[in-house]
DNA sequence: TGTACATCAGTGAACGCGCGTTCACTGATGTAC
DNA sequence: TGTACATCAGTGAACGCGCGTTCACTGATGTAC
């Protein structure tokens, strides 16, 4: 019995091999055939877990916000007000650095379904704690549409940042600066982007 | 002679084809073939005018970075310093949401040749405005890094909200929030990012 | 405790599709003399 | 001005590939009685 004929936890075992994937490949890799065979089970099994590939490439994408969150919250965890919207950065650009395919799976895929219950829980929860310290006592935001405002600014920041970094556009740039490195630059720009009150 | 054998201009004919598929169906959709049926020519066709498919895209990201700069330029024309960065935002962003496809297309596309004459040409120039802007006299750049960081942080404030509105997120947030509008809210957005001094 | 049966999970062959690429070709254009 | 020839631009059939999907199947599990 060195092969059970049912595997038990395919589910989540596709899930992993889809990740494994997306870190080799990026998402031009993710395939329902390639997400299988990395599985080593063949290519209908996935088929009685997720239906299809966006099915599959859902629910991916929602453990990647639930990650995200959780990276983020981390780096912010014992952070004064002053400076913790600066560290929700930092995790931002954290995590989107450690995860590329990931990352971009999760903003950029028209494959997804955002209205599935476990997406459309696990993609604002991520968003949450910056929304959540936008709307502190003491801030700026008298109501929601200033929250908004204030939070949208927030995200975009740390958003591009992410994004300009994985795609490869702020290392051309520090490339031609001397002494410019990117780590460095990440740090400054937060610093100047997030400025302590 | 409905029909001559020669096309005579079936290069830039090849890139238009390309950009109404672009616009059609996005990045998914751009093969060599589809654009050659799009241009009504056989598909062994584009071979001879741009090699294979990353050379066609190349092409077309590298017009699409001349368009970007033209449409900042067109918005940034005759304002006041204090202002100018908010329009080259406001452009940027106007740009991106015009052509979702083409910008998605410079910036995230995998199978793009950066170190092609033409792309390598056209994307920094397109950066060039902002870059100019930030070391003009009477700014806070007393060296390259110093500038590096300014016009890092506010290419990824309008990167990331032009990012973010294109895939659809921002979108989202304001759907929540009674009486937010996604125009209104770029423009506070540029506002409260980009203060004049 | 046993037995019959329904349901579930995974297999493997087959299908049709669109893709990039190759290749021999043909029609048109340019150039040498 | 004419002619031969090389080169260029586009055609269309063919190829092999990986894909998603379907389908009859089989092995394993659970449940009713």
């Amino acid at each position: 019995m060195s092969q059970p004929y049912h595997h038990g936890s395919l589910r989540q075992a596709l899930l992993d091999a889809a990740e494994v994937i997306l870190d080799r490949a990026g998402i031009e890799g993710l395939t329902l055939r390639a997400i299988a065979r990395e599985a080593g089970v063949s290519h209908g099994a996935p088929a009685h877990h997720f239906g299809d590939l966006t099915g599959l490439l859902t629910e991916l994408a929602a453990s990647g916000f639930v990650r995200l969150r959780e990276t983020v919250e981390a780096e912010a965890q014992d952070v004064e007000q002053s400076a913790y919207v600066r560290a929700l950065g930092r995790g931002y650009v954290r995590f989107a650095r450690a995860h590329p395919g990931m990352f971009l799976l999760m903003f950029r895929s028209e494959r997804l379904d955002w209205s599935s219950p476990s997406l459309s829980a696990a993609g604002p929860a991520a968003f949450d704690l910056l929304w959540q310290q936008t709307g502190r006592a003491g801030n700026e935001c008298s109501d929601d549409l200033q929250r908004l405002i204030f939070a949208s600014t927030r995200w975009s920041l740390m958003h591009g940042l992410a994004t300009l970094i994985i795609d490869g556009r702020l290392g051309a740039m520090t490339d031609k600066v001397p002494n410019a490195d990117l780590d460095v630059l990440v740090e400054k720009v937060l610093d100047l982007g997030f400025p302590a009150d």
